[in-house]
DNA sequence: AGGCTTATGCTCATGATTAGCATAAGCCTG
DNA sequence: CAGGCTTATGCTAATCATGAGCATAAGCCT
């Protein structure tokens, strides 16, 4: 029952909304995880060793992110553990297995500021096709679904299994869009080599000659290892959360307007949100409770300011916000 | 990054309905692992070593269960990877971190003929709090709760947080009962000294005189290390994920009545279901489909046999079933 | 003053849920 | 074999939730 040689890490993805953008947390890769990628373009999740000082694994995330970006951190949960093999290209070498846990947590927009060496990286830069609060993005129209389906007909063995992936993770025919299957398009856009951390593992590949060599690269921001694999999971697990656990109020300050919050919520989900049914979800849901005091900031008719009713915890067993979805984004 | 101090294991919760229970597939615990328990009213979740024989976790962690206990798993997902210090006291003693990946996984009923060395327990004989299918348990009312509400008065400076988290775990005051919090209700009956595996943490903790050692001990089935707080996490995460994800159908032979699905579904959530409204939910949503073939078997006028509609997973995000409660078990 | 912006109140149609009532169609017993 | 038991299944009325949109309010700016 002793595993000796796995290097287990834990890792931290840290998410705030900063300006109608989701962002994550990101620092410089130590270079011994570089692997076989390029520095310069490349960024990485907070990540560190399990010390036995801490007696839970979620106080060693909170110590180790304050260590490498003076970031405290509020809300935290385990989001997954990543262990299957060749995760890291150079077990290939020998090199022990690497499991790395990895914990999902918020912060408030101002802890923004409090950052040392770790920066904010707009999500949408790395996962441009998850943005659809004004429609669909452009890429994916024009770039990711054609690839995608060339790629689907490619291999006449499972092009019918590939097609239906499709269709369901990006909602085509009768399947809508679902914002939460971010693990799935991840997946597919990465067996069909359009994310650039796919070029360094096929070069790591041991025989890269079975590969054919992947021709359309989606250019844009890497990331070292699996670490986009694992911001996906992370992305798709908050998207569905905020529908049934009132986590984005962890987002916010703690006096808000009722814009403020749906623009929070359509930057997470990235979708545009019906405004005066957000407005009632939230309000007739207990949510949130007016302070009376008035925002003139808003470049319109001021808007009241509004608090998190942490009372709600108790009267219903699934106070999320809901997504009153709008075909486009509010005129 | 390197940690090498610690044990990593797999750990499986394999879940199944039989005759109107769910039921866990439980061994006898390793020697090793005993730890101060008694073996002879133990018993423990299959766990094993991860092995570099194995691409994946899961692959891994099925090949384990195959060992142990002869079973082919079906649906598998990684449920939570449990890596507080000192959930095993020996460490205490200084053996190394315990570092336990756990799976939830399911089978069908049938699965219960090819089990080996492993044994199927009724999950209520673990806890017998979590089944209102009859409306709550007598020994909630009259027992357990009695003596939380002692427990939370005992302590003046946590009185209030206490009465809050009773509350809302068990669904007290303007607060309903909410399935699928049985970790919260776990946790306040383990720091209540509810639970019989807590008598062995006490006993093996530093200094027993600083703890008052507890009185009202809840007797009944006892299981090794954590695994109880393990098949809790389990429990609760499939009570919520079979309103969301069509998992049931992974617990029942591939033609089934819809009574044969609605009990299948009230032995997991622990309540009982409107049968009207529940066939509606499910006939309406897609999620079955009726073979035109009868079952004689039912007692009364025979009943249709169904199937589960696969193709419901690319028409709609999320088919679960759904829960139409009803407040007593339909007559 | 008039137009722009955002806030906020209200309505209407539609669909989903809850809670029952009622009937159908087997079996079993007297 | 009728009457009562069982379970299956169809149907409805009331209530509640949701999606879409209209209309008005109340700031600012020119």
């Amino acid at each position: 029952m002793l595993l000796t040689h796995a290097r287990l890490a834990l890792n931290a993805v840290v998410l705030a909304v900063t300006d109608g953008a989701p962002r994550v947390l990101t620092v410089t890769p130590d270079p011994d995880d570089l692997a076989l990628s390029d520095p310069r373009t490349c960024c990485a999740l907070p990540l560190g060793p399990l010390s036995d000082e801490h007696a839970t694994l979620e106080l060693n995330l909170r110590h180790l992110v304050f260590q490498q970006a003076g970031i405290h951190l509020g809300y935290a949960e385990q989001l997954y553990t990543f262990g299957d093999r060749l995760r890291d290209p150079r077990e290939r070498d020998g090199a022990p297995r690497l499991v790395s846990i990895a914990y999902l947590t918020l912060g408030r927009e101002d802890a923004l500021a409090a950052s040392r060496s770790g920066r904010w990286t707009n999500v949408y830069d790395l996962f441009p096709w998850e943005d659809h609060r004004d429609g669909p993005p452009p890429i994916l129209r024009d770039h990711l679904l054609p690839h995608l389906h060339t790629w689907a007909e490619q291999d006449p063995a499972r092009r019918d299994a590939r097609a239906q992936r499709l269709d369901i993770a990006f909602g085509r025919r009768d399947t809508p869009w679902d914002e939460e299957r971010v693990l799935e398009r991840y997946e597919l856009l990465y067996e069909a080599c359009l994310v650039p951390e796919r070029l360094a593992d096929l070069r790591a590949a041991a025989n890269p000659a079975a590969n054919p060599i992947p021709e359309p690269l989606h250019g844009g921001v890497a990331m070292i290892l699996d670490h986009r694999r694992i911001l996906a999971t992370a992305l798709g697990r908050l998207r569905a959360k905020i529908k049934y656990r009132p986590v984005v109020f962890e987002l916010l300050p703690e006096r808000f307007t009722l814009l403020h919050l749906q623009r929070t919520v359509e930057a997470l989900a990235g979708a545009p949100l019906h405004k005066q049914n957000f407005r009632r979800l939230v309000e007739r849901g207990g949510l949130v409770e007016g302070t009376g005091e008035l925002d003139s900031q808003t470049g319109g008719r001021p808007a009241e300011l509004f608090v998190f009713r942490t009372e709600v915890l108790r009267e219903r067993p699934d106070p999320g916000v809901g997504l009153p979805l709008a075909r486009r984004r509010d005129p």
